[in-house]
DNA sequence: ATGAAAGCGCTAACAA
DNA sequence: TTGTTAGCGCTTTCAT
């Protein structure tokens, strides 16, 4: 921090004045008059004065800047939902700052602690995969963080959440799917342990058993990391074209995996939709251009970046300690592309 | 910052020590005692003691951590950027903030000094689309802020630059057209001012000098704001479809321009690439499933991000000033795919 | 081997 | 209206 080096102090000098006067004229107080605040606001701006941040946010507690955790940014989801994020905070006078889990416990912690430490005034959050203790979090919320949960939520802890209707969107995607012919639908999901998985899977089930057909344990394939590495999701999708009776049609749980699969399936030369059906959960803007093009599952991402803000910069502002916590549900929408075609059996 | 509430003091107090002998405890210093030592960390350790960055900052002047600046996150290649950044930070002992420009001049301007002001100990920078003034950088490079450019340079600043080939990844895929039997390439790209767009644009004339094609202007499309609105780019496309010899292959001069043109040619019903063929610069993990999967000039981004941030750290970590620069240009590499396949005459 | 004290840049209670 | 002063949490001389 030496660069744009002029302090209050240096402004003091030069002015004869004291540092608090210079302070105080800086922050426009009424106690300064308009002589000297002139004088000190003018000679400010000449020498390019900034205030230092480290300085303000050690001595008032708070810096005007809110941590973000996602899993990747290489996700369209994310990238969008961090689009409506800053849009928001920004223009409230915050700034974000974002960090990257990769999936991981281990760096979710050691992010969410780089944060704390840069003095962040709230926490947006979507955990990692492998996360399954929230005791970290937890913590820091009883020691008086505002956190805001979105995507995938704990539900040990008791804050704003802004999520959507994962199994309304499970559920539509896998009723297409039916509706179009289909009958044996497998479900490519994440990691059992988080919120998101078992509202999909929820959806996807209540689909079947509406529409009469037997849930099958075979079916379901759950990816520990995400999808992360494409190991677990191969050993998933090659599980299930190898059964005895393969699914014709997938249900895919996440952006990542949904992408990853049709490489996947690509990489096989399995056709789609002939040879096996695809929808998936997905925000790629490519989604149209695709071969197939893809029937997804869209969720309103930039929205909910933009929710979790609002409630959270909220919960900063608020007087009194927040205690009447609001769980935001918004509607996901399936757009029905090639990848869910009814075929005619050759 | 009363989250984590323990404070050096809070130690001292307790095991009825100074601050300062609690401070060089904590640093290992030689001063102190093995057992005072011991007895100092295990209580830090129980009590889950963490110094404050911002504290530590202020005192020290520098932070452990660099500013990142790129367009968009929503660009695989500038994720993929990031991560190698991430990585080789880390692996240091430095943390990463990442900010967004969204190709805006006055956004970059407001994010490098919110990145300052967070006391930044350098800066990585790929500069935006709108922006042709670098005053504001050559400023802080001035005054000791280390900073190295990375994809989108600038020439009026002296420092470390990590770039591609762009000019070679331009010509060998313009020549991979010509050689298909294309005559007719047009080339959409960014705005005239960045270094990136006249380096491929000169790739792309080269070609066609060298093969004896003529270079006609009516093909060569400029996107002010890096095809970010979908107008600028929807105009160029028309124009050259428009034309009165339309071309029969498009060079798209980087990620989102490339995803968008496809998008638009998809719109519009033109076939990809029997009516014109494509051949872009894009990262994107999905070319291969795309509709036609799509030839593509792909960068070494993890790379240009870590080799990127090993010279910066080299600045930050150098014992004296830094005054002999290196340019370092990785290769591209051209991945032929179906959108420039070669077609028989209808 | 340990502690007292100054100070990084800023704010704010209190004095003048 | 302006100035003095005491910190915010930490590091770092300089005593002891």
């Amino acid at each position: 921090m030496n660069f744009d080096a002029i302090t209050i102090r240096d402004i003091a000098r030069e002015l004869q004045l004291s540092v608090s006067t210079v302070s105080k004229a800086l922050r426009d107080s009424y106690e300064i008059s308009e002589k000297t605040k002139k004088l000190v606001l003018e000679y400010a701006k000449e020498n390019n004065y900034r205030p230092n941040p480290m300085a303000q946010s050690l001595k008032k507690g708070h810096s005007k800047s809110i941590g973000i955790v996602v899993s990747s940014i290489d996700n369209q989801f994310f990238s969008q939902v961090i689009n409506g994020m800053e849009s928001e905070a920004y223009s409230q006078g915050y700034n974000v700052i974002i960090t990257q889990s990769h999936e991981s416990y281990d760096l979710e912690v050691q992010n969410v602690s780089h944060l704390i430490h840069r003095a962040i005034d709230g926490l947006l959050i979507s955990i990692a995969t492998e996360t399954a203790d929230v005791e970290h979090l937890r913590r820091l919320q009883q020691q008086g963080l505002p956190i805001v949960f979105f995507d995938r939520v704990s539900s040990e802890i008791d804050t704003h959440k802004v999520i959507v209707d994962n199994l309304g969107g499970s559920y539509q995607a896998t009723i297409h799917l039916i509706d179009s012919g289909y009958k044996n639908i497998a479900h490519i999901t994440s990691s059992v342990t988080s919120s998101v998985t078992t509202q999909r899977l929820s959806g996807y089930v209540q689909a079947l058993v509406e529409r009469g057909i037997e849930v099958n344990d075979q079916y379901i394939k759950y990816c520990a990391h995400g999808g992360l590495n494409l190991e677990e999701l191969e050993q998933a999708v090659d599980e299930l074209l190898q059964s005895s009776t393969p699914p014709d049609a997938i249900l895919t749980a996440s952006d990542r995996i949904t992408t990853s699969t049709m490489t996947l399936l690509h990489k096989k030369n399995i056709r789609i939709p002939q040879d096996v059906a695809l929808v998936g959960f997905s925000n790629t803007v490519l989604a149209d251009v695709l071969n197939p093009s893809l029937t997804s599952v869209h969720q309103p991402a930039f929205e909910i970046g933009k929710k979790a803000t609002e409630m959270l910069l909220s919960i900063i502002n608020s007087k009194r300690p927040v205690t009447e916590f609001e769980n935001v549900i918004l509607p996901t929408e399936l757009f029905i592309r090639n990848s869910s075609l009814k075929v005619a059996p050759e």
